[in-house]
DNA sequence: CTTATACTATGATAATTGTCATGTTTTTCT
DNA sequence: AGAAAAACATGACAATTATCATAGTATAAG
């Protein structure tokens, strides 16, 4: 049991505007869990004990669609929290929760959070401020879902994960996802994702080695239409 | 200046839960408006000064996209309160809201609410439960656009008017949008809406008369691939 | 009532995206 | 290192959806 009032995720997230009074009932009760790449966090349709807070590494959240292929809503990195619509709403999830990479988690117990929600103003107008900061990226991936052409969207995907969790030295993106991955993303065919990253190649916008993946040109990656 | 505590849409949202003494301080600083059809109530990228709670009528909250159509992104009925997103990030907002129909809304000053919010934690949790709520629903619209044919997006449309505006004694929806309108909330071309209407009529899935539609077998409409 | 305007309808065609098949390359495991 | 598995790549073709053109129809305004 280690302490949380000096975690970096913490401070990402609502967790910063707990008093240090609140953060040792939250780190009295809270539990790491590591998760290798591939393995399932929660599934759809679960029930909630708590919620997750990323310490490390990604997670998807994705849905599992009628033909099979699941569709991969938002990725959460460093400090976002996981399971916590479900918790604030008391529903069931509608989302799993599957490690991208290997990630380190600390399980924190719903009614911790609960608590703190209802005692804690600020803690609770965080939260909610976060919620709607939540929804309205929710809307915005609507509409480019629905405005947006498939090579627009992986265009956007490739800049989100360089902007969101940043590059090697080399200038490799940090994180390495598979075609699959991207497809799930973008919400298309793996085989379209493939093919349009071949495209960005042959553009010279991007380029690879082996799976890693290399922005060549931002500004016009970005003006792909 | 009427008064609050009487009114059927506050029964509908979060404000149910203030008390008294605070639904008056509402009414007095409230203010009552009346859209025509296609008015505009505000635009993308304004600053709001409160938030809109929808007495009668429709609104549609719409994004421009850079083809200069509007995606729907959601329709808000009564008792829906419109802009309150805005105004707890406190940022502008990203979609304009038109009537789209007659609308009556009570405009209600961000202060009298954020006080609320503060103040009142009955107040602040249902809020943050409905926004919950509220994300739970983009993220399915999301998941629905990325994942369903344009065939299946309209029928569900549909059978969402039918469920959540109802219908006449005659069986015809009681809101009657145009074919553009729905067009726009499925995310397509209005000709596509258009002819995918005219399929379901062959079908014998709907009927029309003049632009009223009739959902003349529900569960096949529900069961469209 | 009639004329103008907006809405609805449908055909033809093009563009985008998905699916299936097949082969290559890369990674992983022993 | 070598075999097996997974991921990547690309062609051929099908399905879906968008766009453009054109015409009919309903609705509102004068």
């Amino acid at each position: 049991m280690s302490r949380c009032d000096q975690c970096i995720a913490r401070q990402l997230n609502s967790m910063k505007t707990l008093t240090k009074e609140e953060l040792k009932e939250v780190a009295a009760c809270k539990r790491t869990l590591f998760y290798k790449k591939g393995e399932v966090i929660f599934g759809e349709n679960e029930l909630l004990s708590g919620v997750y807070c990323v310490r490390e590494g990604i997670c998807k959240m994705t849905k599992l669609s009628a033909n099979g292929k699941d569709h991969t809503v938002k990725l959460m990195g460093k400090g976002k929290l996981i399971g916590q619509r479900s918790v604030i709403s008391e529903e069931r999830t509608h989302l799993s929760a599957v490690a991208l990479i290997d990630v380190e988690l600390c399980y924190v117990p719903k009614d911790q959070i609960l608590d703190n929600i209802k005692s804690n103003q600020e803690f609770s107008f965080n939260v909610l401020q976060n919620l709607a900061q939540d929804l309205r990226e929710a809307e915005g991936d609507l509409i480019n879902m629905a405005q947006k052409s498939v090579r627009q969207r992986l265009s956007e995907a490739l800049t989100y994960v360089s902007k969101t969790f940043g590059e090697t030295e080399d200038g490799y993106l940090n994180v390495n996802l598979s075609r699959e991955d991207y497809a799930s993303i973008v919400g298309t065919a793996t085989e379209s994702a493939i093919r349009i990253l071949s495209q960005f190649k042959k553009e010279g916008l991007i380029s690879t080695s082996g799976k890693k993946i290399k922005i060549e040109k931002l500004k016009e990656l970005e003006r792909v239409e």
